[in-house]
RNA sequence: GGGUCUAUAGCCAAGUGGCUAAGGCGUGGGACUGCAACUCCCUGAUCGUUGGUUCAAAUCCGACUAGGCCCUCCA
């Protein structure tokens, strides 16, 4: 397995620390509101990555957290906190406000297809691991308490850009009008570990720690998740490039510090889904969701099957006429496939064969849109079905599009068959005004009918 | 200003130095059909611009142009 590891701006080998066991984290939602199809992009491809690692023989262990507290739209000690912002305008608790969006994000993974991680761990579920780990820092030195928070002193570090070749000075403090510089800190890059010292009045959610009444910053929660369930070595890393700087950079500044040797390998980014006009982002509120597609009457197969046929390095421009390309390429791919007679006997070196070419675009650097090439390979060669349909089908066990998969729906086949009847009656009396009107009756039902030489097939929208 | 990434046909997109530049969608033509749909066959590009390295470049290097992202909210 190949990889771009960000950390050496490079195409590496896949080597994990352990011969066969590898440990997985993934930056997961914060749960403020719904996941926007952009972030579902990069939850695609993590699942690709997982998928493709079992498919290639690793065992992966995988988690992923949930941010219900302590994100604030800065990192100083400014803002507002996005949780307890979304909780008064939708009159709940934040605890609410959390669990009504975490069930909306694993319900948008169902729809994509997307294997919830072994692993999923609230930020609130781990306050201990943070306190003991800010508690380390601050007595080795590596924090200081200034204001009535805990930072990070990244002067303490012989390299603290790590993922990016910044040098502090290039940094431009608020660099985006909303931020107000934080006097407190000692760097510029300093960031906060604990928050004691709340401007919210109503910031509900409050621990008591040796550094006061208070509660974690953002950074913290992803290094104390990650070195609570998988250790302290970490194989992959992953998330969205607009994760590098910062939140990744401190996240390797804090746990490196925090257990005294090298943390995690591979850093794994994924590209964003833009608009025409950039990014799509949840704060700029410019959202399109699974369900919005669902409304629309798209399959978010078609969006998963959209996002497969680009490159996870790429930036992916959204457009519905890409969209609906992509759906009815998806629709064609699966009617093919569908109509794959799977008995007989499979022919094991052609299995072989098309299955090592399988793997090898999975393992180079995920290239899927060669691994869907593969399968119309597969389906245009000279093989009998059973084995067309044992590669495919061991292909969607990483693709995951449900291409066997018939559209379940309810329809009263019997009175479909009556009316194919009376529409072939009317076609040998050469009623074709009469044929005509049965057939379109039925599609406004959602029913296509096809005449084939075995006789009239339907099938449904 | 600094960092980082991208630029291939109408659209999506592969390609990481060497035969006539994958694949998908669409378009046009044809077969099939009562007409369609489905299916099948055929159909398209000197690879952003410009220098250079090389026997050989979409592929490597430089410059330029356009665009995305990051520089304390973000997948």
């Amino acid at each position: 397995m190949y990889l771009y590891n960000t950390k050496t701006k490079k195409i590496e080998k896949f080597i994990p620390w352990n011969k066969d066991k590898v440990t997985m984290y993934t930056c997961g939602p914060t749960v403020y509101h719904y996941a926007h199809i952009g972030n579902l992009r990069s939850y695609i491809m993590e699942d690709i990555l997982e998928k493709t690692l079992n498919y290639i023989g690793y065992n992966v262990k995988r988690c992923m957290n949930i941010t219900d507290v302590g994100h604030l739209s800065s990192d100083a000690d400014t803002g507002d906190d996005k949780m307890v912002k979304s909780a008064i305008k939708e009159h709940k608790t934040v605890l609410e406000i959390a669990k009504f969006y975490t069930d909306a994000f694993f319900k948008d993974l169902e729809s994509l297809n997307i294997k919830r991680p072994e692993i999923v761990s609230f930020a609130t579920d781990n306050i201990d691991e943070y306190i003991k780990i800010v508690q380390k820092l601050l007595d080795e030195g590596y924090a200081y308490s200034a204001g009535g928070n805990i930072y990070f002193d990244t002067s303490k570090l012989d390299k603290y850009y790590v993922l990016t070749n910044q040098e502090s000075d290039d940094l431009i403090g608020g660099v985006r009008d909303t931020v107000e510089v934080d006097n407190n800190k000692k760097n510029k890059a300093d960031f906060v570990l604990w928050f004691t010292k709340s401007k919210f009045e109503d910031q509900e959610l409050k621990w008591d720690s040796p550094f006061g009444v208070g509660y974690p910053g953002w950074h913290i929660e992803c290094s104390g998740i990650s070195l609570k369930y998988l250790g302290e070595y970490l194989d992959i890393h992953c998330g969205g490039v607009d994760n590098i700087f910062p939140h990744h950079t401190n996240e390797i500044a804090q746990s490196e510090s925090y257990i005294g040797h090298e943390w995690c390998k591979y850093w794994v980014h994924c590209e964003h889904l833009n608009n025409k006009d950039g990014k799509m982002s949840k704060s700029k509120g410019d959202i399109l969701t699974i369900d919005t597609l669902k409304e629309k009457g798209y399959n978010p197969l078609s969006y998963r099957f959209m996002c497969l046929q680009s490159h996870y390095r790429k930036p992916l421009i959204f457009s519905y006429e890409a969209l609906d390309i992509a759906e009815v390429a998806y629709k064609k791919l699966k009617n093919k496939v569908l109509s794959l007679n799977k008995d007989g006997i499979v022919d094991n070196n052609k299995y072989q064969e098309f299955n090592d070419k399988f793997k090898s675009t999975l393992e180079d650097d995920m290239n899927t849109a060669n691994s869907l090439s593969v399968i119309y390979d597969v389906l245009k060669d000279d093989i009998n079905d059973a084995t067309k349909y044992k590669l495919i089908s061991d292909f969607d066990k990483v693709l995951s599009l449900d291409l066997f998969k018939e559209e379940i729906k309810e329809i009263d086949e019997e009175f479909i068959k009556e009316k194919i009847n009376e529409r072939n009656i009317a076609k040998q009396n050469k009623d074709f005004t009469r044929a005509d009107a049965i057939r379109d009756e039925l599609l406004q039902m959602g029913i296509i009918l096809k005449d084939t030489r075995e006789g009239t097939k339907f099938e449904v929208k």
